[in-house]
RNA sequence: UCCCCGAUAGCUCAACGGUAGAGCGGCCGGCUGUUAACCGGUAGGUUGUAGGUUCGAAUCCUACUCGGGGAGCCA
């Protein structure tokens, strides 16, 4: 009987085969551990040399790490071992050999693991991201259509520039100039005017040069949009949407994020209310004491963290040179001193940049947008999210409804995520004046004529109407707890990076 | 577009301007409870590319290429 790894605990005792995959195997000469998996976890299964393990004893204790198996044998429960069981191997079939897989148990550089990751996601750490990210995916998707939504795909191929045209791809169109989408959000307000609540949600395209833990040119967003809504329905859909993304994550994928090291506790604080701001109110923040004292309390704690770490460091590196010590704990000492090497190397650019930081934020201009070291305050202030609105008009796209008491300022939000994770939404009322947009269209020195039929929707029964877009690298970044967005989505596609 | 850092064996890294090394991975051998197993042996190199300085360059200088981080811009 075929059984998954996973589906072990109910087999305790029988004789199952397990399809998989060798992670990684260690032998004594007369006894093989060879740790399978088959995509749903991970087993260690034991062959003790004798009669009854002869035919294949041999071919186990060769077997090389990622060659594909059919290994049989009998579940044992057994605390110690992963997953909480163990398979007494009785037979064994090679299915595929795999020669000199590249990616070894040790430490790896980033530029191999991602010229190699057809492969690297094999390996366990990107397996748990990825599940997160499934999982987050299936929520949103749920999300939308458990609450009455209804998806629109919006078309990749974009006519004209929508904001910034630098930022977009363009590609030949049998001669003709059209770019890679970098939203869906105009069509999904024609189609929310047809079906109330839409949402889209695909693959989206920036050419942002931007060489950032933060950026990639392809990236997955989900866009809702919805008719009869102003600002604070767009802001409480996003608050509830994001809760319910949270839930998801921590009722069904707790395991995941233990592995991946993430502060639990954290995420369970995130709860509604979230914080709300105006952008005005974040100005008086940013230039108040309150940013100024977070930040040289940040600058104190990590100055004092490198201090410790130097000192770690020379304790550990006198320890794996000493004499007499196991190879395995130098093995263990040089892992450790290669993850502070790390560490210290970001806390010096930190501890660089916070006085520049604090420069920025002393002189932040209330007539400007927020900056990336500007959001980082803003949402370290605070364990929950931070949902900042109306920003200055200058700075924002032009189809963002204008405030009705101050014309300088637009019905939009941005969502901070806590622990300066940073920016993940963007949204807003759009507007719905015929004339006021196309006096913005100008205003932005845009052509009229490309947005003829965007203009349409508001001669043709025009309604406020708003929604946003949700990064969905970003969210799971934020989610798992992790620095670089690139190992949140199967196959990155960054500046200089588009393989495989 | 700008600023900083880097490139040495398949991988991760060492090497004062003076004969290029270790660990892992591979291969061979040993070991019946291993957890990144361990122990012994073995193969493996045009030091990113092109110039320059020098008696002598992996090491110093210049340019370029590629990668990492950041600014701007953004989800």
């Amino acid at each position: 009987m075929t059984c998954k790894i996973n589906e072990l605990h109910q087999n305790i005792g029988q004789t199952v085969t397990l399809q998989g995959w060798i992670y990684n195997s260690r032998d004594s000469g007369k006894i093989v551990f060879l740790v399978v998996r088959d995509g749903t976890g991970l087993c260690q299964c034991v062959a003790a040399k004798s009669p009854a393990t002869e035919a294949f004893f041999e071919q186990a204790r060769q077997l090389t790490q990622e060659a594909a198996v059919r290994v049989t044998g009998v579940v044992k429960a057994n605390e110690k071992q992963i997953g909480g069981h163990e398979l007494e191997v009785t037979g064994l079939e090679v299915v595929g050999e795999s020669v000199d897989f590249p990616i070894t148990p040790k430490p790896h550089g980033i530029d191999f693991l991602f010229k190699n990751r057809h492969l690297h996601f094999r390996s366990r750490r990107q397996w748990h991201i990825l599940r997160v990210r499934h999982a987050v995916i299936d929520e949103i998707r749920s999300y939308f259509n458990r609450n009455g939504f209804t998806l629109i795909d919006t078309p990749i191929f974009a006519p004209a520039a929508g904001e910034g045209a630098q930022t977009l791809f363009q590609v030949d169109y049998f001669g003709e100039p059209v770019y890679m989408a970098q939203t869906g959000q105009l069509y999904v307000e024609a189609a929310c005017m047809a079906f109330g609540k839409v949402y889209c949600f695909g693959p989206t395209f920036r050419a942002e040069k931007s060489k950032t833990r933060r950026h990639l040119t392809e990236f997955w967003m989900v866009e809702p949009e919805i008719a009869y809504a102003e600002l604070d329905d767009v802001i409480n859909l996003a608050e509830d949407f994001i809760c319910a993304i949270i839930g998801r994550v921590l009722r069904d994928h707790r395991a995941d994020l233990e592995f991946l090291g993430r502060d639990v506790a954290s995420l369970e604080k995130i709860t509604k209310p979230f914080n709300r701001l105006t952008h005005r109110e974040a100005a008086d923040i940013l230039r108040g004491e309150r940013a100024q004292e977070l930040l040289s309390k940040d600058l104190k704690a990590k100055t004092a963290r490198i201090e410790e770490i130097k000192k770690l460091q020379a304790e550990k590196e006198a320890r794996s040179t000493a004499q007499g010590v196991k190879q395995w704990e130098k093995d263990k000492l040089v892992g450790e001193l290669a993850e502070m090497k790390e560490e210290l190397g970001d806390l010096e650019v930190e501890v660089k940049n916070i006085p520049h930081h604090m420069e920025l934020a002393k002189k932040f201009d209330p007539g400007g947008d927020l900056g990336g070291s500007d959001e980082t305050i803003i949402s370290r202030l605070s364990d929950k999210p931070t949902f900042v609105t109306h920003y200055p008009k200058a700075c924002k796209a032009f189809y963002m409804k204008q405030n009705a008491d101050d014309a300088s300022r637009v019905n939009n939000v941005d969502l901070l995520a806590p622990e300066g994770f940073g920016e993940i939404i963007g949204g807003s009322q759009r507007e719905d004046s015929h004339d006021v947009l196309l006096h913005r269209i100008h205003e932005e020195g845009l052509n009229p004529a490309d947005y003829a039929w965007y203009l349409d929707l508001r001669k043709y029964g025009t309604v406020p109407h708003g929604g946003f877009g949700l990064g969905v690298e970003r969210t799971v970044a934020w989610i798992c707890g992790l620095k670089h967005i690139r190992e949140t989505i199967p196959f990155p596609r960054m500046m200089g990076r588009f393989y495989p």
